[in-house]
DNA sequence: CTCAACTGTAACTATATTTGTTACAGACAA
DNA sequence: TTGTCTGTAACAAATATAGTTACAGTTGAG
């Protein structure tokens, strides 16, 4: 069903963002965590600042953090800013008109997928990024410290390891 | 999110199926009105024999028909019969291990879709295909009668309306 | 003022997934 | 035994996402 990993990301990301407080962060910084492109971040986080999640600043010394606390930023409003379109899609050609059925599902099946929509941003806004980041937590060491990658040169991109992402 | 219909022509192939009661369907019948080949809706009546809601008879005079009254037929059942992987996606790649959030991350999400998941399920689970039969009626002018389709011929396709469909 | 470090964005290519099509072997009723 | 079906393989087309390169414009530092 869903073959996008933008949600995924954008959490990340803004996770990143909750976890590095205040300080800016840089595109390729956040690229190196996610393991992809930097152009890849910068155009998801055009999107977030759209829906007033990020604030990006141009320029030396530039970078991206949180546009408000959080505690006040809910997966929902993160999933209402970069999956548009609803958990499932109808046909892909309009069925048949002279069909009894074919006429009629349609609007069947946009009440059923309206209901199914709001259950999911139902459960996504029970959580904000500060949960996120508590979840995190735990599974940490501590010694670590706070700085989001402890190497911030040109390290090496992690090898990609192909078709072992989590869910197939 | 989603680019896939599968769960939208499943529900739809049988919801005719059940409006027809009985007698079994050929895949032309059902690709007419859904507006595909008749391939497709062949491949997708295979998934769903297998998951036991249809049943399908080769050879002449042949054609499928539900394997249990409607009633004990819900959404969810067609959801987990041609929905395998779940509503959204994890990232493409792994996230980078050397960052503390990178390593974590992927473990807060996967608890996340889950419950996203179940409360799709939850939803899909409250409504038969005979509910969505039920649902239909009330949109047909009672003087069409029963059949599928009312002319069974060599009908041509229904232009296809690009880029109308319904959600986007 | 000038430079170097950033973002924003366009234009492409690559990759993956779904959908549509053609073709044909095998099942089965008449 | 013949014509009508399903099941399935093999492939083409369409669509969407992700990755890449390139570059204009912004900004702080010196």
């Amino acid at each position: 069903m869903s073959t996008s990993s933008r949600f995924a990301v954008a959490v990340h990301v803004l996770t990143l963002m909750a976890w590095a407080e205040e300080e800016p962060l840089k595109s390729e910084q956040v690229a190196e965590s996610v393991n992809t492109n930097a152009v890849v971040i910068r155009r998801m986080l055009c999107e977030l600042a759209e829906s007033n999640l990020v604030i990006s600043q141009t320029g030396s010394m530039g970078g991206s953090k949180l546009a408000r606390p959080p505690e006040s930023i809910t997966l929902q409003d993160i999933y209402q800013a970069v999956e548009s379109r609803g958990v499932f899609s109808l046909h892909r050609h309009p069925p048949n008109p002279d069909c009894p059925v074919g006429v009629n599902i349609g609007a069947v099946l946009n009440d059923v997928l309206d209901e199914v929509d709001a259950a999911v941003q139902g459960v996504l806004a029970n959580m904000t990024l500060r949960d996120v980041v508590s979840r995190l937590k735990p599974c940490m060491s501590t010694a670590s410290g706070k700085r989001v990658s402890a190497t911030n040169g040109k390290r090496k991109q992690v090898a990609r390891v192909q078709s072992v992402s989590a869910r197939n």
